[in-house]
DNA sequence: CTGAAAGCGCTTACAG
DNA sequence: CTGAAAGCGCTTACAG
């Protein structure tokens, strides 16, 4: 494989010239440049990245880390995923998804995801190169998110629009940031349309199809919302299924509405209305923000909130119920 | 940062025993081992990777050729991406997704899926490092696929064994090879089922959903199937809707399958039947089969071929008519 | 079991 | 506008 020696030699010039041929063309006279060109075209050179980042010492290497306990699978990491490879690789970036927070080779870069609130700090210490965070947080720092608040309220906003009063919400019951970003943006929701908040119509639930279910019964037994709205998307499934059991129509009866966008192998029966995270849009804004970091370090730390999109589906119906 | 000089230094070796402590610590003495070891620890020594490469002249790269014309963030992409992803990553490989075939820098190896038939001769005599194709040939060369036609037949099989004769078939006009594939597999399943083919009940489309429709309505208008299997989900969605156009109920007076099983965007209003096409996984065998082939050149050339798995939902039900 | 020395293919001040 | 030389941080026969 011929290298920049043998590109050279060809051309009649020095290596250097060559190096300035491939970094700062215009530095260089155009019949060298030519030439130079010319060689490189006959011999079919490939620049060794290896030996360039070396000499430079960098690594054109980023690193994405996605905790070691959510699937690569998971539809939301390969939203993700592919929007951060979509990015870097366009700016010949290569990259490598890490599971841990064990650093254990040289990167110019990371972005981060899915840290608890109380590991950010800790992270933020420890960590010694340029990142960015998926993640809203008010740190000295580059991030990028969701909108979490202002997709919630949007939906609660649309739901009470139909005439909803009574609007159930199950919570998911995590230290994540979003799902309180969430159940905030619910409550904003309600203020903002003169509807008391009441504390007995929010459930707490795992991030799991069956807490949805037990959830979703108790509220429609004890409480009879008009509308429940779902922090996840599981539950909503989980919801669907509480309102089967218990003869409810959706959305006659009773209509769910959930949040992520995402789900696709959990088709349920009737199109489930929701708000679509824009994760693959979040991975690209990522990995652009973390390149320009990497180009100019002392660009000033931005926060960046991506709006979410509703998918206004047929399991939120208008309220025909006399009350709430 | 520390490098293997500074280990080597204050572990009060040398280089190049700090090296075989990392790459070959068997053949080192215990007690030197730990020496080096501690002293790593003490420093933090992170290994540079570029330095690596270019001393083995190698890269630790793979280029993953998804063509241009096809969206990164395609659910069939993505769920190959995050396969590919985990597999590399967790062997410590760096990857780049490319979208054309100028392969501009060096790399370890090459993982090409979407080439045409007419592509893969050029490709493979042209390409100079060892790669894995995703898809079936009869080249002497390493692939990965997605057995269509097995799924075909097996979803033609069991829509056969619901009791329906008179099944269309919407093929997806292309040269790609899968679409012939599974079209083979519906023929297979008729003839081991004693049916006769039918050129009347085939139909060929665009890949749209639009062309879904209109081929599905002119179908479903003249020959009056009970049944039609789709080459692709985009198209049965369109069939979906030609259904409904007509005022044909779904599964009750047409049965609609389709093949894929990606779709998340599109939630139809019943659940739609398909074949699950394993391309997650595909994307871990393709990268492990190319790890394999790096490690050992002379490795025997290997096909394989993942089995698709049945999403039997609602949209096809048993036969309820008089004829076919 | 351990080490001295050359080399991988680039870049980068420095000089002219 | 062009070039000589040192250096980036590793590995690898070769020798002992």
């Amino acid at each position: 494989m011929a290298t920049m020696k043998d590109v050279a030699q060809l051309a009649g010039v020095s290596l250097i010239t060559v190096s300035r041929v491939i970094n700062s063309p215009d530095i260089v006279s155009e019949a060298t440049r030519l030439k130079v060109e010319q060689a490189m075209e006959a011999l079919d050179f490939m620049p060794n990245f290896a030996a360039k980042a070396l000499a430079q010492n960098n690594t054109r290497t980023i690193y994405l880390y996605i905790p070691g306990n959510i699937g690569i699978s998971d539809p939301f990491n390969m939203h993700l995923i592919a929007g951060v490879a979509e990015e870097l690789s366009n700016a010949n970036y290569l990259f490598l998804v890490k599971r841990d927070l064990e650093f254990n080779h040289r990167c110019d870069g990371a972005i981060v995801m899915g840290l608890d609130l109380s590991e950010e700090n800790a992270f933020t210490a420890k960590i010694k190169v340029p990142f960015v965070l998926f993640g809203k947080n008010d740190l000295d720092i580059d991030c990028v998110d969701v909108d979490n608040e202002l997709g919630a309220v949007m939906m609660a906003d649309k739901i009470i629009a139909n005439g909803h009063k009574k609007i159930g919400f199950i919570m998911r019951d995590t230290s994540q940031r979003y799902a309180h970003e969430r159940l905030e943006g619910y409550k904003k929701a309600l203020e903002k349309n003169n509807i008391p908040f009441d504390e007995k119509l929010v459930r707490y639930a795992e991030n799991s199809e069956q807490e949805g279910y037990t959830n979703a019964y108790d509220l429609m037994t004890r409480e009879k919302p008009t509308a429940i709205f779902c922090c996840v998307d599981l539950l909503a499934i989980g919801a669907f299924r509480a309102a089967e059991k218990l003869k409810l129509k959706i959305p006659r009866d009773i209509s769910i509405a959930g949040f992520d966008g995402l789900i696709f192998d959990l088709i349920p029966k009737v199109p489930l209305t929701t708000v679509r995270q824009p994760v693959y849009e979040t991975g690209r804004a990522l990995a652009a923000r973390l390149l320009e970091r990497l180009k100019n370090p002392e660009l000033p730390y931005e926060k960046k909130y991506l709006e979410p999109e509703m998918k206004w589906r047929e399991s939120v119906g208008p309220n025909r119920h006399q009350t709430g």
